[in-house]
DNA sequence: GCCGTTTTCGGCCCGACTGTTTTCAGTCG
């Protein structure tokens, strides 16, 4: 991952909400956390291009693109060091303690001094917060509970877990009395790798009621907030979810407005509103008094009467999917229906916990077509890799499974190969030719300086066995960071040698992760949605991966494992220069 | 500060809940 996106858009996220508690032109600071976003969602490297090229991309105008170089430059933006001159870093840490904003953290520094939470606390418990101006007992009581909270209440969580809870929390939603549909919405919806909270959507026509039950339910630890709309709670594990409930008749534009992203809300709003329309959780209204509903009842009517495509929940980030959809030109993406194989898996004769045949046997049920076995190569010696006579015992089991299970599914005799610190493989040629198909991915060393990093996966690309770049930055949530890649010149390679690039479904990897993902499709590259299978279970994973491949645009046709056997077969067979 | 199917200037999404407030600012979704 280019560590540089993420600190220039963390320079230029600061700068945006130093400038908001410092005051002025609120749109200025939402310019600068607009191009913040920008930066982040970037597959490309900032560091690698030009003004121009900085200017080109939506949301960063000349003024951005110079600061974006200053820091770049000289290592600082001179206007974020004065800010925080003026403001210690302790006071951009109490705006986000739940509850405190730029405005409430600006009095707190400006009448008491307060400019850490240690600070907060000690002036809380002093009593000095009182008798300011907008504080009271309440308020007081609040804070110090939001401030023993606050380390558990900032973490996202893997989408993987979040997806079990949100099921949980609504089963119990579903047997509340009055509630007539239920459904997750928010960044789970979206299938972003990690989630901040849970947003969850209920239609009834008896909302105070299921507002309260809900309170209720048992996974429910505190209510935080609660109206005749919406509630918010944090469960009993510290998670926090939003509750918000609607006539059935609005369904459907709740569920657009809860889903998000916050940013393409605002595009597709802005659009209702050059359309003299208004839209919000309750419809698409027009008419001088909004009088007149248009469309609430489905997503498909509200984003139709917008003149729109509906975007698969995952495009919804404003990476351009408004413009596409009013221009009827969305792309399809790949689903987890088009998906005829995996082609990533283990078993027994590596870390895997079942028989080849065990696995071959669970991708049948799943109505695979094809199925990889891919044990890890011998250079990876903290696990049980393949020696040579494996390969051949692997070889021959594999053979004798085909002919038992012909007409139900095809294996793969496949190879996870572990790209060594020159780029190197695990077998000679001659041994990696004979498999049927060659997954290379990095397992160790991964925290080498860029140059390096990116040298050893070219060399592994340019391997003529290598038909598949396993998990390419070897993150792993919530803690080990992805590898230093240039993720541009991995995909100019890849595409160059016809290898395919790995979404691995596993929600604690998800890697290629979203943006690159969507960097490597806008270059044209192919991709492989694969499990990474340890156990018949994990081939369920495979929808966190399709979810992934959405959110980076991927279409099937350029998912390796959405072929005919065929297809796939002169895919795997060819040389390298021919894919 | 950014941007353009109406714009190179003049807009920039819209609504719910809380606490402290005599009418709304702040924060959050
Ligand atoms: N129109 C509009 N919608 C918003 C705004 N803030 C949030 N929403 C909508 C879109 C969000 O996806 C949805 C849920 O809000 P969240 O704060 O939970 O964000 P989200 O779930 O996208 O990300 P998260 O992983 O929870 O941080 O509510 C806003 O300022 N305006
Ligand atoms: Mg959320
Ligand atoms: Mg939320
Ligand atoms: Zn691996």
């Amino acid at each position: 991952m280019p560590r540089t996106n993420l600190e220039v858009a963390a320079a230029l996220h600061e700068l945006a909400d130093l400038l908001e508690i410092n005051g002025g032109d609120r749109f200025r600071t939402l310019a600068y956390r607009r191009a913040g976003d920008a930066v982040r969602g970037l597959g490309r490297d900032v560091a690698t291009m030009t003004e121009a090229e900085l200017t080109a991309v939506h949301g960063i105008g000349r003024a951005t693109a110079g600061k974006v170089q200053e820091l770049l430059v000289s290592g600082s933006i001179g206007l974020l060091e004065q800010l925080r001159a003026k403001y210690p870093a302790g006071v951009l840490e109490m705006t986000r303690v739940s509850g405190l904003g730029p405005k409430k953290a600006l009095a707190l520094h400006d009448a008491l001094g307060v400019g850490s939470l240690e600070e907060l606390e000690e002036a809380l418990k002093a009593g000095r917060l009182r008798d300011l101006k907008g504080f009271g007992a309440r308020t007081e009581e609040n804070l110090l509970r939001a401030l023993a909270n606050h380390s558990r209440e900032e973490r996202r969580i893997l989408l993987g877990e979040a997806l079990g809870v949100a099921e949980e929390m609504l089963d119990g939603l579903r047997t509340i009395p009055g509630v007539e549909r239920a459904s997750y919405a928010g960044s789970l919806r979206r299938m972003r790798d990690t989630i901040g909270d849970l947003d969850l959507l209920a239609a009834t026509s008896c909302p105070g009621e299921v507002v309260e039950a809900f309170g209720g339910l048992p996974n429910v630890g505190r209510v935080s907030a609660k109206g005749p709309t919406k509630a918010s709670v944090l469960t009993r594990g510290g998670l926090q979810v939003d509750l918000r409930v609607v006539a059935p008749e609005e369904f459907g534009s709740a569920l657009q407005y809860f889903t998000g992203s916050k940013a393409h809300n605002v595009k597709v709003r802005e659009h209702a509103v050059r359309m003299g329309c208004k839209l919000s959780e309750y419809g698409l209204f027009r008419g001088p008094l909004w009088e007149q509903r248009i469309a609430a009842a489905t997503e498909e009517e509200v984003y139709g009467a917008l003149g729109m495509q509906t975007p698969p929940a995952p495009m919804r980030e404003d990476r351009g999917e408004v413009e596409l959809a009013l221009r009827g030109a969305l792309p399809s993406l790949v689903t987890v229906r088009d998906l005829r194989g995996d082609l990533q898996s283990h078993s027994v004769y590596s870390d895997g916990r079942r028989t080849v045949r065990e696995m071959a046997l669970a991708a049948a049920a799943k109505g695979y077509e094809y199925f990889a076995i891919t044990d890890h190569g011998r250079n990876l010696s903290v696990v049980r890799n393949l020696s040579l006579e494996d390969i051949e015992r692997q070889r021959a089991e594999v053979r004798a499974l085909n002919e038992e299970l012909a007409g139900r599914i095809v294996v793969l005799h496949g190879l996870e190969a572990n790209i060594g610190m020159e780029g190197d493989l695990d077998y000679p040629d001659e041994v990696l030719a004979g498999f049927d198909v060659v997954v290379a991915s990095l397992h160790h060393q991964l925290r080498g300086e860029r140059e390096a990093m990116t040298r050893r996966v070219l060399r592994a690309i340019e391997h003529p066995a290598v038909h598949i770049l396993g998990h390419p930055t070897g993150r792993m949530l919530p803690r080990r960071p992805a590898s230093d890649l240039d993720m541009e010149a991995v995909c100019r390679a890849a595409l160059a040698h016809g290898v395919a690039l790995e979404i691995n479904a596993n929600p604690r990897r998800l890697d290629l992760k979203d943006d690159h993902a969507f960097l490597a499709r806008q270059m044209g590259c192919l991709f492989a949605i694969s499990t990474d299978a340890h156990s018949p279970r994990e081939l369920d994973l495979m929808r966190f991966g399709v979810g992934t491949a959405q959110r980076g645009w991927v279409e099937a046709k350029d998912v390796v494992n959405t072929w005919p056997l065929e297809k796939l077969r002169r895919f795997l067979a060819k040389s390298p220069l021919e894919r």
